[in-house]
DNA sequence: TTTT
DNA sequence: TTTT
């Protein structure tokens, strides 16, 4: 039963952050990272090898993405696997593997924080480490309490 | 271009490996790996998630995955997300995102290593790290080689 | 400012925990746990190679390793490096590195759960994984989120 | 037996690489790598914590190092720990904990790659990955060669 | 001693 | 579809 499920990404958005608002407060932000790799073929001609990634972040850390990621941003994901299966119209199993970002680091210094310090509230560096909280914000009175969603039911 | 793409998982095999020899002497195995999250609910009782995960060796990592490994067998691995992007009958987009294994570490110590020595060359220990060795061994010659086979260039 | 931190290991524990209660109800236990590599030198003979780590929990985490926890017992963790630095009596800068565990999970299934029950609550599987929780324990009101300790500014 | 001692840090480098060029054509660089997190205490100031990591790398990754990186180069790690213990002149048991570079990516962009392409040789990215390669290259002539620097039996 |  |  022991189980470690670990994803560690650094890369480049390939667009923009998409994020839906749904209902109870919840949001979602979906993002298309890449990784890429460089190595030499048996020639000794250099090739890139570029992996997609589909990342699925929920609640604050959706919204710092919303606000701070941009099509191009370099950032550091630690996350976990996790798919989707479903029946499709011809009756077939099909499944999707998406990223669920546990936590995430701007990278490169091109941060254009917003020109309204409060949106920055607590997050005076762009790349500052964004752990997860669970959305909604559970209302943690302790002191400083850093939360992941990694092990959360909620139903995301 | 920087780019890091890397898995952890620690899990257990759903199945024995299925192994194919194909021309020019190379092997691939694959494996079905479960990782199992526990968690609380919101009224207190234990859930458990599994995720399945397709893992793909190639070259001795493979041979020893079928030497060793079989169904309930516990490893550590070490690897990174490949998809593999195609059309399917329907002329649709499709994706199948595996995990291509790096290295491995058996562990549970439940080995029933084979009966001949020479089968556990160098490897007196079951829960030894298996590194990727490319199959065949590419022709490394110069400073730039890489070491293990992440970055290879065999179609694989 | 960009910080990332992580370490991951799997071993084996060279003894029993030792855990102190401090005043306040914090309680620390220190680990000692060991991971061996095996290669081959270049005369082709096996050699085992092993690294001795401190490991450091604190919390609930402290409480869990106690119980559960003995020389032998062999576990994954992840963590992230701590350094202690001081000047000893010769007035010479020393400087002591320890892992500080966020998670760890049992393996091996050698687990000898406690006969009491009440002590396995929620844990019906003795290689859940175990996040840390600060401590003392804050109080969530939130559904079941999962704490980690990784960013707290608690004194240790 | 199993093991695994891995370490993922992420930083900037608070001095230039330190390198020394040994007799038998090897090479060591020594770097001081900071990882610094940041996180709100208990009365909501922004609090930074930095870890100073001593990083060593061997051959012809310590000479990419020298290459390319200096004071402030950001790069992402991957290693693992070492140690050194020896007894002091107070006869005393000291210990020293480093990091060994198994590879490494020059991020931020702010590469200064030398103006003689020649020195770029199959590295026309600054970002590449350094994949550690054993210096002088061993003889792998067997399948279980180990295929990144982890694991070498080379005096370094 | 770094970085933002 | 990103990045250098």
């Amino acid at each position: 039963m022991a189980g470690v499920n670990k994803v560690i990404l650094l890369g480049n958005l390939g667009a923009d952050p998409e994020v839906k608002y749904l209902e109870g407060d919840n949001v979602v932000a979906n993002l298309r990272l890449a990784t890429t790799e460089s190595y030499k073929d048996r020639n000794g001609n250099r090739v890139d090898q570029t992996e997609w990634h589909d990342l699925e972040l929920w609640g604050p850390q959706a919204k710092i993405a919303e606000q701070y990621l941009k099509k191009g941003s370099q950032i550091y994901v630690e996350g976990k696997i996790k798919s989707d299966t479903w029946q499709d119209d011809q009756g077939q199993n099909r499944k999707r593997t998406k990223i669920r970002v546990i936590s995430f680091t701007m990278l490169g210094g091109k941060s254009e924080m917003g020109s309204n310090p409060q949106e920055n509230a607590g997050m005076s560096q762009p790349s500052t480490n964004y752990k997860a909280a669970a959305s909604p914000a559970p209302s943690t009175s302790g002191p400083d309490i850093q939360m992941d969603d990694s092990d959360d039911d909620l139903p995301f």
